[in-house]
RNA sequence: GGUCCCAUCGUCUAGCCUGGCCUAGGACGGUGCCCUCUCAAGGCAUAAACACGGGUUCAAAUCCCGUUGGGACCA
């Protein structure tokens, strides 16, 4: 990390010392919440609950044409799925047009910005022929200054009167300083034909009027923050204090996006991750604590501070999230956890809709069942031998059921009835077949598996017996003996 | 194409600011062993990285310059 970034997170804290840090989250609802933007919303969120600031949601909805009503659902779904409470909102701008349209027409009184008549096609044009001159495709201010009127039924734009000369400095919280040259920069719209302000004004004019004093987004932005500062000061606002995030990338390095499977947050839910695997794999991702990789939510927000955040791109590897989500699922309280699987056993029909399982049992059975699932989804895959009242038995545990077996399953059987049906009393019963039969344990414990389960991987013998019960313990015996025979 | 950002094991990262403690640490994943009624979990071990080239310096992963590569924005 550079020498920058470190004196310049030191000068920030020093000098916002006793402000009250104000932040936002800021997604456009044209699609759903993605994970780079959960990362964006959780960066915000911790940096806020750290510095004991304020959270502010505000939903950026001025396309008109992509944004949906479902979109804003699933951010709000998203949101609240990782627990990640705001303090102030939703806002939406299409709530506060008149904001937007006086401070573009205060700049246009003060002569900073002007009415552009130009349609997107002939802008489109010049920009392909400027292009085509290995040109900068730079609006070329024909209607900057423009005195004759104004052409009747033709719609305005509103354009920014950018400085030519000189250039701009962000003092980024993550990259460091960083140099714009105005000269790079041409009249950017600020207000659309059709009213609605365009990303860089609508942002200004709202963080300004929010009052936020931090604004730490993605790096995909930070090209438009010397436009920005420029706004701030032509608007006599004080410009905030900028961090830019690195992007998180597919596992092939480019930028995320739906070809990579599962993006939205919502998928994650859907595939059976519990949110604070999520939340913990995400700040991993740019951000660290030394050595450490597991953090509770408490710990995070003691510990978050911008200075450890990571300037480089992080690709984004389900291998760690499925890890982080087993330890999570492993210390997970039993009785949640049951009311997480409730739902998905019903979806994959494994229990009746209307079914009422028992909650102690159902508990017991998630306690066995959390130690060896990585998703509740597995979790739900291996509980279905426990659901119903007989199995099929798998090819590969079929195998285990040969004649040579079936005497000592015989005789598990006799014992087993006879048995008092505790953990104790069902492993006393196994160790009688044992020395009675000579077989080990791995020998006899198959043979059972199979049998019970109809399949070679479960819990526990004894735990199965015991969820299963005494009698589909005895009924599964008997059908496998029957089998055999 | 222009502008901007980035560069440590396959992946996430520590270390970089304040050069020597780095024969580069941790984690996921891989491999092997142990434990073991199967599967997990756990324990132990192991392979695996400073993009490249120049400088500065007694000394560079760390500072400077360049190259290459990747990414983003303009679109």
């Amino acid at each position: 990390m550079s020498r920058e970034i470190k004196s310049i997170t030191y000068r920030y804290l020093k000098e916002n010392e006793g402000m009250t840090v104000r932040v936002r989250f800021a997604p456009s609802p044209t699609g759903y919440l993605h994970i780079g933007g959960i990362r964006t919303a959780l960066f915000n969120w911790l940096f806020a609950r750290h510095e004991n600031g304020v959270f502010i949601l505000r939903i950026e909805d001025t396309d008109r044409e992509r944004s949906t009503p479902e979109a804003i659902t699933a951010i709000l779904d998203g949101m609240k799925w990782v627990g990640l409470d705001w303090d102030e909102g939703p806002v939406y701008q299409t709530e506060r047009l008149p904001l937007y349209t006086e401070h573009a027409e205060r700049l246009i009184g003060q002569g900073r910005a002007y009415y552009c008549y130009c349609s997107e096609e002939e802008l489109d044009v010049r920009r392909k022929e400027a292009l085509a001159r290995k040109e900068l495709p730079k609006y070329d201010r024909r209607c900057f200054g423009r005195t004759d009127p104004p052409p009747k039924g033709r719609p305005a734009a509103v354009r920014f009167v950018t400085p030519q000369t000189g250039h701009t400095v962000v003092k980024d919280l993550v990259k460091g300083r960083v140099v714009f040259e105005n000269s790079q920069l041409d009249d950017l719209v600020i207000m659309r034909s059709n009213g609605m302000p365009t990303y860089n004004f609508g942002a200004v004019v709202d963080d300004a009027a929010m009052g936020i004093t931090h604004v730490i987004r993605g790096d995909d932005h930070l090209n438009n923050t010397p436009r920005q500062i420029l706004l701030y000061e032509a608007l006599g606002y004080q410009p905030p204090c900028f961090g830019h995030l690195s992007m998180i990338l597919g596992v092939d390095k480019v930028k995320l996006s739906k070809r990579h499977g599962a993006t939205s947050v919502l998928e994650y839910q859907e595939a059976g991750y519990l949110p604070e695997a999520l939340v913990n794999y995400l700040v991993r991702l740019g951000w660290s604590f030394g050595d450490q990789e597991i953090f509770s939510l408490k710990e995070m927000v003691d510990k978050f501070t911008l200075d450890h955040i990571n300037k480089s791109a992080a690709a984004f590897n389900g291998e760690k999230l499925i890890w982080l989500n087993s330890h999570y699922i492993r210390q997970a309280d039993p009785k949640r956890l049951a009311d997480l699987l409730v739902p998905i056993l019903k979806k994959q029909t494994l229990v009746a809709e209307d079914a009422v399982l028992d909650s102690e049992w159902l508990e017991r059975l998630v306690t066995v069942l959390r130690d060896r699932s990585r998703t509740l989804l597995e979790m739900a895959e291996k509980a279905a031998p426990f659901l119903g009242a007989v199995v099929s038995i798998e090819p590969g545990a079929q195998q285990f059921l040969t004649s040579q077996i079936q005497p000592a399953l015989t005789l598990l059987y006799f014992i087993i009835e006879q048995a008092s049906f505790d953990h104790a009393d069902l492993e006393r019963g196994f160790k009688a077949v044992l020395t009675d039969t000579g077989l080990t344990m791995n020998q006899l414990a198959q043979p059972v598996r199979a049998a019970l389960t109809g399949r070679t991987i479960s819990p526990g013998i004894f735990d199965v017996m015991l969820l299963l019960g005494r009698e589909r313990t005895l009924l599964r015996l008997r059908k496998a003996i029957d089998l055999i025979g």
